[in-house]
DNA sequence: CTGCATCCGCCTCGATACTG
DNA sequence: CAGTATCGAGGCGGATGCAG
């Protein structure tokens, strides 16, 4: 049973052998938000078969993308070095996507892990020189949190140890402000939005962040 | 008849449901060194049957990824202002595919025209102040140039206007040297290298690329 | 219940032939 | 040259089974 390769001398066709079939970036987002077992990452992939997660699984260990740590109930899997090199590659397809805002219909499934990444997408480094600030979200009561540092965002699912601000909201209200299609004000009256903490650090979120 | 999609509301989801299907990367590989007509993107893409690269570029046309010029036998493809924001993703994805250099087997097809987009995958803006180049490349045959401004570099078919070198190699014999397998003295002497002009010129391309 | 493996129908892909 | 038509092969999607 020979895999199906493109057979070229060229490092992107490399690149798309590994990680270019169906569903294995999608994998990947979902190992990009932290260590996951088998039963999480199929609830962040609907519509997979079991058997081709499992394939794609064993393919990326294999590969040293992926690990697994720990067996039976407990395994989880977790990226490598080179895994994490995928990170920014997976930030800018993000934001590429989103040229395409009317690609999504009315039944689209969502998550809140994807907002999370995509937020983390949208973080722009060279406006957040000596800026130092971690931001609890609530969203849609999935918990998370930002650590923003030396340049650097990373979102962590969890709450964090001592956040400047938390933010309880959900993902539509926060793109809404985004967009200027509605205020901070209009939200919070409305109670789609909730700001505990340091009100300047929430505001830095439109500030850092695309 | 539907188009399969992940049907998600996540913009990577979206961008994989747009350029995540087979062949579709190296069809853009094609066009990002520069517009191409049908036979040309069939050369580049060995393996491709006739009728997916036709329905392929429909579909990035119709997205406005790609746009097609002229009609008939003169009709040439290439990326729109969308299309070409996969540039430095591309790059991103070359320069990761190099973490697994052994990868293609000895019986993998190779083309002048992937090699010197992976040589614009490998500059470093960072390294590049203040400098302005322009190098000149025959490899086996295959002719184009780098035009280095700005910090940025861009790699073009066909030979330049005023090159400050010219290298006339091979593109085993340029990564044997930027490996420290070889040496230029030694790659000159076997006629395996040849430097027209700016020997200053020629060497950064040892500073300015990975 | 989790973590897969097996089986099967279907859709996409790959290759060739063919047309304007 | 630039595709379209056709068809066999193989990867995918969904259901089911089963061991730890």
């Amino acid at each position: 049973m020979k895999k199906r390769s493109y057979n070229q001398a060229c490092s992107l066709a490399t690149a798309l052998d590994l990680i270019g079939e169906r569903w294995t970036w999608l994998i990947l987002r979902g190992l990009l938000t932290g260590p996951k077992r088998y039963k999480d990452l199929l609830d962040q992939l609907p519509g997979i078969g079991t058997n081709l997660l499992a394939t794609r699984m064993k393919d990326l260990v294999w590969l040293g993308i992926a690990e697994k740590s720990g067996n039976g109930r407990q395994a989880a899997y977790q990226l490598t070095a080179i895994g994490e090199q995928l990170r920014p590659i997976s930030h800018a397809l993000i934001n590429w996507g989103r040229n395409f805002p009317d690609h999504a219909g009315a039944d689209a499934q969502s998550r809140p892990q994807w907002d999370m990444l995509a937020i983390e997408a949208m973080f722009r480094p060279e406006r957040a020189g000596g800026i130092s600030v971690v931001m609890e979200f609530v969203l849609s009561g999935f918990v998370f949190h930002l650590a923003i540092r030396n340049q650097q965002c990373r979102a962590v699912i969890g709450p964090a140890v001592s956040p400047d601000v938390r933010i309880t909201s959900d993902s539509a209200t926060l793109i809404a402000i985004g967009n200027r299609e509605t205020t901070v004000q209009s939200a919070e009256e409305k109670i789609h939005l909730k700001i505990d903490g340091d009100r300047n650090a929430f505001s830095l979120l439109f500030d850092l962040f695309e």
